[in-house]
DNA sequence: CTTGACTCCGTACCATACTACGTGTATTAT
DNA sequence: ATAATACACGTAGTATGGTACGGAGTCAAG
């Protein structure tokens, strides 16, 4: 079971140091345990954790959303329920997200195809297709 | 073809004013055409775009990057094969974040299932489950 | 036992993406 | 016709998510 200093922890994850500081701040991440010396230690769960974190940044979930979704979890404490009806939340939240990027996908090869054909195609921007005006995107009433 | 003000256009897609005119400023929106009274005169195709701007946001993308994919466009004078090859960037970009959402989907759908079930279970945070450290997340390298 | 790299902490600064404000003109509802 | 909205523009302020800085303590190598 290995062990990590900041440093290490955030060169492992592709961060920076200051950044590991700051997500203990908001809480993101748990207060590691300290040498005598002062040192945060860091274990292989901080590291995963970590990588999680900047995952899920990426496909664009806040840092709020992100302590949500670390917050799922089925304890004695928390009515089963209330876990469930959350995470059915989320869940719809990311199937909206992976529908929305096979759009923007389909769109993306359409475009490559028009390359290879050699059809030089419209003026008009081709990524707009994804859209129909009726049919669109996640219309109103997410979370964010 | 119906036309509108800005007011009109913000509220149909559920943004601000302001917005409007900063996503002006910054080239992510053509600069429209005016009345007499120098009100701005939107169309349609603006409505779809800014709907668009508004979806790739949730999606993760960065202003930047959206308007780097309204530039993915087939025209005379670009060399087809440099679109071809930021389009393909663009893609495996696409790819790797559904893939990810998919991760992150099946442990929603876990959680769930473990809700049902009534099986309570471990303290861990079961949401990093989705992370093997060795087989993880979309590592190291793209454009972002 | 000193030098260089790493860590500590608090605070300040930065970029992105808005959002609000103030002053003036235009439009619209009564 | 006049008051309430809506828009124009420039500029300033805000929230989020970092990033940098400075002065002091720690550690490992030579």
């Amino acid at each position: 079971m290995s062990e990590y200093f900041v440093g290490q922890l955030a060169n492992q994850v592709g961060i920076n140091v200051e950044t590991v500081r700051y997500y203990e701040r908001l809480k993101l991440l748990p207060k590691p345990k300290r040498k005598e010396s002062r040192y945060r230690i860091y274990s292989e769960t901080d590291l995963r954790r970590l990588l999680f974190i900047k995952c899920a940044k990426e496909l664009g979930f806040t840092l709020k959303e992100i302590k949500e979704l670390f917050a799922l979890r089925i304890d004695s404490e928390a009515k089963c329920g209330d876990v469930k009806h959350l995470t059915e939340h989320k869940l719809n939240d990311v199937d909206n997200r992976i529908r929305d990027l096979k759009k923007i996908r389909s769109v993306l090869v359409k475009l490559i195809d028009q390359c290879v054909n050699e059809e030089v195609s419209s003026d008009e921007c081709p990524i707009l297709e994804v859209i129909d005006p009726k049919i669109s995107f996640t219309k109103g009433g997410d979370t964010r």
